[in-house]
DNA sequence: CTACAATCGGAATCGTGCTTCCGCTTAGAG
DNA sequence: CTCTAAGCGGAAGCACGATTCCGATTGTAG
């Protein structure tokens, strides 16, 4: 297996894939998509293929290996974050777009859950680009809001994007036992990232080389 | 294998297991929590045994399945947390007893990391009457520091529970590369938690059967 | 419409790691 | 000190799931 999720080799305009090896590819990343999000990472292969309606060979030609399929299901979805971030600096008010895009950021994250799941040491499929445009629109957002006077500034949009994962993760479950959860716990920590009555912070600020180191002891900490 | 870690059947007073049959069951425990928490529920049974210094034979002996391992280990975390509370209980100023849970309530719940490592689905190692005594104390905390007035009035034990577990969690990693991340964080939520300033939250607060419901969920979501 | 090659489905293959089994070792009672 | 059975180590057995392979199918260029 060669390819796998690149698809056109970079050497000529290789003639274009066949119309419905195209639509399996996009039915089988949006069965991925939900399977991962509903069910976590350890979702068979096999089921993948089932609920894609397509054989497992399918899935594989596509997707060279399991970590390749998640890798191109959560490059998707930061892409959809992103495109959301985007959106959020489009807006006026600075501090109404950083708290409103707080709230969608966290549900979110909540669907890429998958990746808390998967244990350190095994080989992470990472979105490299992806996830530097991603932090890129998030750094804009805080330091208008920040400017604004609307969050403290002893915090950096990694932080922000860290406490917000947090606080995803931890509502996954609980958010469709209890609709609301989410929304109610992104309140709070948005009332302890205002800069009224806060408390002074002892160490330094992470920055976006600390977030690729972290991403970087996940994928290979032994 | 029929006994599991419930070594002693009801009947009758079964002469006490071997002195170093006893010493290594701990060292597997030891071995094993040291293993989990640093590298994640996916260590093989045989590097528990390895790292324990006995056979696989022995770990299984004592555990007769790999959730059952697991379900001792956090049985132990969860002993350990309570003590904690515990502790806190104990203190004079409820407020800053509180703060200072808070920050090693989230040390702890970082090591239970594993828990939220286990795919759905699988069948969660659940220690059942721990997990309740660790509930009723912190309940009590918190209904001594909103007494107080360090802590809103709108927010349960539960949901400080579930607040902290998620900070904590997302700073297992980072907190090893930049020692204080988590200090920072949890300092910042306890900011969000305080009464003053404070927005007005639309649901309701979870309870601790919504707890329950969560890790039943947890245990059997298909 | 025909022929060719891209794709497909899914059975077979292969690897990995949990669990069991059994002959050997050794704690501990008498 | 001797004897018995609890306990031990680790090889073998098994189950489960990812990946590969190949004959059958089906778009699509001409």
């Amino acid at each position: 297996m060669s390819k796998g999720s690149a698809p056109a080799r970079s050497d000529g305009p290789a003639r274009p894939r066949r119309a419905d090896a195209r639509r399996n590819r996009a039915k089988v990343l949006d069965a991925a998509e939900h399977l991962f999000v509903t069910a976590g990472q350890g979702v068979r292969i096999e089921d993948v293929a089932a609920a894609a309606g397509v054989g497992v060979g399918t899935v594989c030609r596509n997707f060279a290996t399991k970590p390749d399929l998640l890798g191109a299901v959560l490059e998707r979805m930061y892409e959809a974050l992103t495109a959301d971030a985007h959106g959020a600096l489009a807006e006026d008010d600075p501090v109404a777009a950083f708290d409103a895009f707080a709230y969608r950021m966290a549900d979110l994250q909540a669907r890429r859950r998958v990746i808390t799941e998967l244990a350190p040491g095994e080989d992470l499929p990472v979105a490299p680009a992806v996830a530097h445009a991603l932090r890129g629109a998030v750094e804009e957002l805080v330091a208008r809001a920040q400017a604004a006077g609307g969050v403290r500034t002893d915090v950096s949009a990694t932080d922000v994007l860290l406490l917000f994962a947090g606080i995803a993760q931890v509502t996954t479950i609980a958010e469709d036992l209890e609709p609301g959860v989410r929304r109610r716990y992104v309140t709070v920590l948005l009332d302890g990232l205002r800069p009224e009555g806060a408390s002074s912070l002892s160490g330094r600020a992470l920055d976006g080389d600390d977030l690729d180191a972290i991403r970087a002891r996940r994928a290979a900490p032994r």
